[in-house]
DNA sequence: AATATAAAAATGAATGTTCATTCTTTTTTT
DNA sequence: AAAAAAAGAATGAACATTCATTTTTATATT
């Protein structure tokens, strides 16, 4: 177990007050006073960690998206099959966001949301560079759909937002067999 | 050419500048008063056609959701096939988000944002019933794989909103032949 | 048809609150 | 005892909503 500094506490205690408290109300509907009482901290204190609010915002987003790829990638090798590559990369976000719901609404609210900075989502993207990638094998070795990677992310990544989102509002609840019908349905649609 | 009355060209221009403003900056990013310039209207006017800010976006809301779902299901009828239904729904879904795109960016936001309230959420979901219909007949007849609604939106309805949303942040351009892609991928998914 | 009058609709300015940010002082760390 | 970190209160701007008037519309009367 690492020990963190207290200023590293500090500024993590931030970062989960804001990804709550913008989960339940929205950015503009979130005050500063808001975020830091719920750290534990004077509003003043958030400039020591951030320039403003805008800055807060955009770097819990980069974070957090940094965090969910890396999450995503982390059992995926090159030298595996592209379905293989493909199953394994898919499985791990299908567990990121049900194992960290908080983090992954909040992504979702940030990608269709004007609340992020275009810099900070444009880094957001770039950190998806190795799903791109290995679709891209598969087109050259004819296992996926010669299609644009943007169809290829709307149905067989993205359908896992859409059903985080509707779980925590509390319509449909995800059990286990769920997540094996889902892959099912995300390879259906892009393999050749 | 239906004839409109003064105060409903007014309310119609306050619904649109509404959702053009939503769409640029956000719900609480946007005043009041914006509004009221955009629309060519006192700011206090607002308040005789709607009880407040809270209000109105809940009614641009439903009242964008419903328009989306008439269009929707305008060419379908219950005597069709379970595939020739989707593919009529599915294709005049993709017909609105590509045709309204401001409209269907507003219903994005709104799906993924805690800014409506909870109340019109529900009502905005009631309108897609008919697509439940189908295909609960589509599972009956055993032409839909027997997973859940969610599962089923998820992956044959929803990629569409990512697109748009891609599409309106200038990242990717959607193409002729992209629509029929995305519809083979939507009904490779859910078809049995 | 023209005018007068009442009702309705709309307005711009005023109000009071909320909030992001800054400033000065205090506390903690080195 | 100096430097760094944190605090709480103060500031000023932005905003939703309301209020007192003005403008427009509809109706009635000549």
């Amino acid at each position: 177990m690492i020990k963190l500094s207290k200023s590293e506490i500090k500024r993590r205690a931030l970062v989960d007050a804001t990804i709550t408290l913008v989960n339940n109300s929205g950015f503009h509907a979130t005050p500063i006073s808001k975020i830091a009482k719920m750290a534990d901290v004077s509003p003043a204190t958030i400039y020591l960690y951030f320039e403003n609010k805008q800055d807060l915002v955009n770097k819990v987003f980069v974070e957090t998206k940094q965090a969910f790829t890396t999450y995503a990638f982390e059992s995926y090798s090159e030298n595996m099959s592209v379905e293989q590559g493909f199953e394994v990369i898919w499985k791990r976000i299908a567990d990121f966001k049900i194992k960290q719901v908080k983090n992954a609404m909040f992504l979702a609210q940030c990608d269709n949301t004007p609340m992020i900075d275009e810099d900070s989502r444009q880094e957001g993207v770039r950190y998806l560079q190795p799903l791109v990638d290995l679709w891209q094998r598969g087109k050259d070795e004819q296992i996926i759909k010669p299609i644009s990677d943007y169809l290829l992310y709307a149905y067989s990544i993205n359908p896992l937002s859409f059903l985080i989102v509707m779980q925590e509002q509390g319509t449909f609840k995800i059990k286990e067999n769920h997540i094996e019908e889902a892959y099912q349905a995300a390879w259906d649609s892009i393999k050749l």
